[in-house]
RNA sequence: GGGGACGUGGUGCAGCGGCCCAGCAUACAUCCCUGUCAAGGAUGAGACCGCGGGUUCGAAUCCCGUCGUCCCCGCCA
């Protein structure tokens, strides 16, 4: 349950401290006078008396006011205005709650004079993306844009929470970087003093090498990536859900791990999100013991006997072929989730652990949730003579990637990861479709402020 | 980097050659209402139909350009 937020109160009306409550916990106060503070969420005048609706961070509770001396304080006060209403708690079954605030006095904290630029109070926000992004700090105190972020929090505190239970140690690792070399996707370039450095397009390097000292590490923080891609599914930061584990068998125990983590992740929003998830009208997927993997061949197999595209020997899968792949393993193995594994070497990183049995296949895969990636991990080379061998072959100089390799030098176990994005998950399993919707402030090709 | 749509009061939409000096919902203003909870009712204000050219007797509507936005693909989380 949610700690208690009461705090005492120095009241200008009543010239006393009084204790300022939150609105959830007002129900619990009846028989009581106190303080709550909150935005105007809402005002209906009825003539005699009006409701008005307080939110504060936590939730809303209404408060009625019949004196016409405090209602004539909400002339001329647009929604949003911030209140401080100091009253009785009273029962009331009419209420919502089962409770209201009587013989009310408000305290006007912070006036809005200008009318809004669209409605936050009605039940579904209405601007475009575009127009609800300009002004974000507005926007996102709809109620369910808030519930979408307060489950996020919950996400990330799920994420720490079992990894911490796990035994793994929880790093923060620089985002401005002095070389480039992980390839992949575009950097983007930054004056370093006078030099030039780059914005940390994954943990990757650093997570590996914090192996070497608590060989269970995870970070929870941005990644940058200059693509100029316009998708839904893309912004140009984000925040990655990382981990990094030493002394593994091979890729299946870091999918163990992932497998784990997102059960409790999921259960934490059920229990912790109960309002939310009822307000946002979600379906929270349930996770067995595994979650199915299928190998990439397999399953372009299965795209081409199912779906009649023939994408077998391609090195990737497109977003189609993701979606067909979900549909599929919705329906014949009754999971929202798919892993695919065993991607081809060279759609992989230099550092990624080819398969024993077939060198032209890696020890990695991608999680797929209602059709669209959400993770990608796998097993790294450890040795570091086989990991020099391979940067070479990927073209990267020893000498450009000196400090990580220094980790390998001087012993590394067996050992795989992931990174996961936040927002891809919270995409997903809310139901949106462009990732900017579940993005705080997201920032894309033309998207710098707010 | 390639392809496809769309720009109409604050917001979200309709209208797609003359019935439109532009309609609806909501927001806003004034008023009515003793149980609202997407409150209801009455009245009112608010848009030179993204911008610039052109076609036409006549353009929000058709054409060209331009700017902006959205979507799809490449790439990825």
């Amino acid at each position: 349950m949610m700690l208690s937020t009461a705090r005492w109160w120095w009241s200008t009306n009543e010239r006393r401290r009084m204790l300022r409550i939150r609105t959830i916990e007002a129900p619990a106060y009846v028989g009581q006078r106190v303080h709550l503070g909150g935005w105007m969420h809402s005002w209906r005048d009825m003539g005699q008396f009006g409701f008005l609706v307080l939110r504060d961070g936590a939730g809303t509770f209404q408060a009625v006011l019949d004196n016409q001396e405090e209602m004539a304080k909400l002339r001329g006060l647009q929604y949003e205005s911030v209140l401080d209403v100091e009253g009785l708690i009273a029962a009331e079954p009419r209420a919502a709650v089962g409770a209201e605030m009587h013989d009310c006095h408000i305290e006007v904290l912070s006036p809005v004079l200008e009318p809004l630029p669209f409605e936050v109070n009605k039940k579904e926000l209405k601007p475009g993306l575009d127009t609800f992004l300009d002004y974000a700090p507005l926007g996102l105190r709809h109620l369910q844009k808030r519930a979408l972020f307060r489950i996020s929090a919950e996400l990330m505190a799920g994420y720490r929470e079992y990894l911490m239970q796990q035994g793994f140690v929880e790093i923060q690792t620089p985002k401005i970087v002095g070389a480039a070399t992980e390839g992949g996707a575009n950097v983007f370039v930054l004056d370093y003093f006078g030099r030039p450095a780059y914005l940390a397009q994954s943990p990757q390097f650093y997570k590996q090498m914090m192996v070497g000292v608590f060989e269970r590490v995870f970070e929870v923080g941005p990644v940058f990536r200059a693509e100029k891609h316009n998708t839904a599914r893309h912004t140009n930061e984000y925040v990655s859900l990382d981990l990094e584990m030493g002394f593994i068998n091979d890729h299946t125990d870091v999918m163990n791990m992932l497998t784990g983590v997102l059960r409790h992740m999921f259960g934490r929003v059920t229990d912790k999100c109960a309002r939310e998830v009822a307000l946002l009208k979600l379906r929270i997927p349930s996770i067995g013991d595994t979650i199915p993997a299928i190998r990439m061949p397999a399953a372009q197999q299965i795209i081409f006997e199912r779906y009649k595209e023939d994408c077998r020997g391609e090195p990737d899968l497109s977003p189609q072929h993701e979606v067909w792949l979900s549909q599929y393993a919705e329906k014949e193995l009754g999971s929202e989730f798919l892993f695919v594994t065993h991607y081809p070497t060279g759609k992989r990183p230099f550092y990624a652990m080819a398969d024993d049995e077939e060198p032209a296949l890696t020890k990695s895969f991608d999680l797929l949730f209602r059709g669209c990636e959400v993770v990608t991990g796998g097993q790294r080379i450890h040795r570091y003579d086989q990991l020099v061998q391979n940067a070479d072959k990927w073209g990267i100089k020893p000498e450009q990637i000196d400090g990580y390799l220094q980790a390998f030098k001087y012993g590394m176990p067996p050992h795989g990861g992931f990174g996961m994005g936040l927002e891809r998950l919270l995409m997903q399993l809310t139901g949106h479709t462009n990732l900017r919707e579940v993005t705080l402030f997201p920032r894309d090709l033309d998207r710098l402020a707010p």
